[in-house]
DNA sequence: ATTTCTTTTTCTTTGTACGCCATGAGGGAA
DNA sequence: TTCCCTCATGGCGTACAAAGAAAAAGAAAT
C-alpha cells in the first residue's frame, strides 16, 4: 500500500485533479484564479499550477459561495473582503439559524 | 398641514415612487415582481400597481439581497425559501459577526 | 369651468448588454 | 498520447432596458 500512502500524502494537485474534485472544467478554475486573489496556486518552472490542500480549500470557498450559495462573483468578492477563512463557517451558521427558526415556527404551530 | 398629513399617511404608492425610493428603473421593479413571489402589489382595475408600505418592504428585501449583498436572483430566491421576513436581519447579523472578528483580529495583532 | 395641447406616468412586449464561463488555436513537457 | 500552458474568441443565459401605445395629469387659453 505504499502507493496509496503516497497518494494520501500528496502535496501538490494538478488543475485537472482539482477540477475533477468539484466537477467543473479546468478552464473555470483558471478563470476563478484570474478573478479571485484568494486563489493563487504555485507554479513549477514549467508553468503548471500546483495546488496544495490549502489552495484547494480556497477553491472550495469560492465554489461554496458561487455555486452553492448563489453569489455573483462580485458578491463573493465582497464577502471575502474582510475574512477569507471563516466565511463558509458563517454561512453555515446562517443556515443553522434558519433551521432553528424553522423548528421554532413548527413548535409554535403545535401550540 | 392637512396636505402633508395626507402624504405621510398615504396608503398606496405608484411604481414610479417605489422605483425612485431605490433609485432604480420602474422596469426593474416589474421584472422583480415577475421573478419573486414575494412581490405582489395590488392592481387597480386599470391595471396600475399599488404598493403598500409592506410591499415596499418586500422590495427592500430583494434590493438588499441582490444589489447590496450580491446574490444572483436564483441565490436570493433560495435565501427566501424558508423565511422571507428575517433574512435581512440575519444578513446583518452576519455582518456583525464579521465586524466582531475584525475587531478581535486587531486586538490579537496588538499583542 | 372646459377645451385643447403637452408632458408625465403607466402598461406590456420585445430587445440587448454583460457576466460567466467554454472552446479553439498553437504550442510545450512527460 | 495526454495533460498542461496562454491568449483570443465564442456563446448562452441572466438581468435588466428600451420601444411603443395608452391613459392621466398639468398648463394655457378661452
Amino acid at each position: 500500500m505504499a502507493y496509496k500512502e503516497k497518494e494520501i500524502e500528496k502535496i501538490y494537485y494538478s488543475i485537472g485533479e482539482v477540477a475533477e474534485i468539484f466537477d467543473v472544467a479546468p478552464s473555470l478554475i483558471r478563470f476563478w484564479e484570474s478573478e479571485f486573489d484568494l486563489i493563487q496556486p504555485k507554479k513549477n518552472r514549467k508553468g503548471n499550477r500546483q495546488f496544495t490542500k490549502e489552495d484547494i480549500d480556497h477553491v472550495r470557498t469560492i465554489y461554496h459561495l458561487v455555486k452553492e450559495k448563489g453569489f455573483t462573483l462580485q458578491g463573493a468578492k465582497e464577502m471575502l473582503r474582510n475574512d477569507a477563512h471563516s466565511v463558509r463557517d458563517k454561512m453555515d451558521l446562517l443556515d443553522s439559524l434558519k433551521k432553528v427558526r424553522q423548528f421554532l415556527v413548527q413548535v409554535r404551530e403545535k401550540l
